[in-house]
DNA sequence: CTTTATTGTAAGTTTTGACTTACCGTAAGC
DNA sequence: GCTTACGGTAAGTCAAAACTTACAATAAAG
């Protein structure tokens, strides 16, 4: 549920195509097995991964799972990048200022 | 200088703390180094791979080498993620076009 | 020019994590 | 009830990658 859950999460490129494959709409277990060349049980140990990071949904349909994407589970990532931002363009500006009589 | 070389890159706790590390100034390795719990050849191999991703620079001093945070290496990264909030919202929007008539 | 400081690289070891097969639990259909 | 469909979990295997020590390269100092 952190940002660093959603990094590890990511971090992994059949994680990502999972994710991705996720975009147009919401897929079975199954559904998304089929599209991968891996085992079943290793996509769902990936959904895991992914689902602890806050990064997909899970509903019940029958006796299968639909997983979707959740686009606010990426939001503290996203804040996390932008602090990045923040804090080097203050170093930056700190450093003009301590520097002002050399311009 | 990938999305994916940002990601794998800031997937390591080890090169996040080394990154984090360079928000405040610019640092030598062996500075770099007295704040790991790892040996200086690890923190030179770990920053070899945020410096590939574009995520910090290096400038020579004397037989030093400074390394900065690069923040706009971190964009193709924020992009990808906007992507999602995009393809998502899109999908959300189509699926409530398609199912006007029963609201 | 020799020495020292600083860093990168090579080679080998150890740990992490992605994968497999086998098994178990649960919801629907007959 | 029994059977079938679907998916999660356990245990073990294998490969990637994070670490170590040893060595090489370069810039400054004397």
């Amino acid at each position: 549920m952190t940002y660093a859950d959603s990094i590890t999460a990511l971090s992994d490129p059949r994680r990502r195509a999972i994710f991705e494959g996720l975009r147009e709409k919401g897929k079975s277990v199954a559904e998304i097995a089929k599209d991968q060349p891996v085992s079943r049980p290793a996509i769902s140990q990936h959904l895991k991964v992914l689902s602890d990071a806050g990064l997909v949904d899970v509903k019940p349909l029958g006796t299968k799972r639909i997983y979707t994407i959740n686009p606010d589970g990426l939001l503290p990532l996203r804040a996390y990048l932008d602090s990045f931002w923040d804090e080097t363009l203050a170093a930056f500006r700190d450093h003009v200022k301590s520097n002002q009589k050399d311009t």
